[in-house]
DNA sequence: ACCTACTATAGGTGTGCGCCTACAATTGCT
DNA sequence: AGCAATTGTAGGCGCACACCTATAGTAGGT
């Protein structure tokens, strides 16, 4: 069959196929393509739990910020608010958050995290370190920070622009 | 209406909600955040030529590998091999890649980039680079090749674990 | 000649995500 | 009291992506 023929893949039989370099030259690309791994391997874990990366987000603002009205949770979030209602009834009814019309703004839902909230959220970003672990694997302590710099400074920009969050 | 309440958006009042520390502390979701932007931005740009990411990193491969059988293709770019046929398939409808039977093995199509083929990735590059410029806006020259390094690290071990391209 | 394996292709499926509309309850304004 | 605006919620739409199946043509071994 087809091996070291001059037109074929170009690396050793057996080898892990080469990335195009037009395109490993591009850190637009790499940051696609690290970003996307990242983001499916944490989504697998969230999944185990029957959760989405939007729970996540939703704990880690309530829990960082305190209670939010929905409407908050939306802007802050940079989500529809019909969505955020899917997300906060799928939290409701696994008993990570509660709900409770505002008194004082009857339209208004106060959406608070719950004990077992806090709980899920600390599990949730011990799962996240883990797979920064995996994916962050070939740097050393001391060049994950540099990176972590880096992206912070880039983030900090972009999310200014308005790029929604998760 | 409601404002600098104690439970409020925690910022001034017309300034971009903040990303909760829990997420932003997190290269993960700054990598899957960044990367999705970038992606987004770069799949723009090619819908305007009626493309999508896949047709560029075809051409990428046909330009930096020379000709391929779509099984090649679709085995250094990891996707199926059916969804590799309808991406040849636009792009020789486009008049950048040929098409044409293997004497050797009938059974096989080799793929060849046309003229139009790398004069449309030079532009693609061009739009991809461009689109990088937005992104990394915040860092100096250094700082980019810095950020590139890193990158290219993590990806090169990721890719050997066995992740897909675009 | 026959059977198995491989290639390209057509077509369909499921999932996640973001977006939008419609509607009911409530508020503030006048 | 009446009207316009706001909030939460239900439901649906459309897109991109990855995946999988079936089919027809071809190759190679026995």
């Amino acid at each position: 069959m087809e091996k070291g023929t001059p037109g074929s893949l170009g690396e050793g039989a057996d080898a892990t196929p080469l990335t195009p370099p037009s395109l490993a030259g591009l850190s637009t690309y790499l940051l696609s393509k690290i970003g996307k791994a990242a983001r499916g391997r944490l989504a697998e874990r969230l999944a185990t739990r029957g959760l989405r990366l939007w729970h996540m987000a939703v704990l880690a603002a309530l829990v960082d910020f305190g209670p939010h009205a929905q409407r908050e949770l939306a802007e802050r979030l940079a989500v529809h608010a019909s969505d955020v209602a899917k997300v906060v009834e799928d939290l409701a009814a696994a008993g990570y958050v509660e709900r409770t019309r505002d008194p004082a703004d009857r339209r208004r839902v106060t959406v608070t995290v719950t004990d077992a909230g806090r709980a899920a959220l600390a599990e949730l970003d011990a799962a996240a370190r883990e797979v920064q672990d995996e994916i962050l694997a070939p740097l050393a302590e001391e060049e994950r920070a540099q990176l972590a710099g880096l992206l912070r400074r880039v983030y900090t920009r972009l999310h200014q622009e308005g790029v929604t969050p998760v």
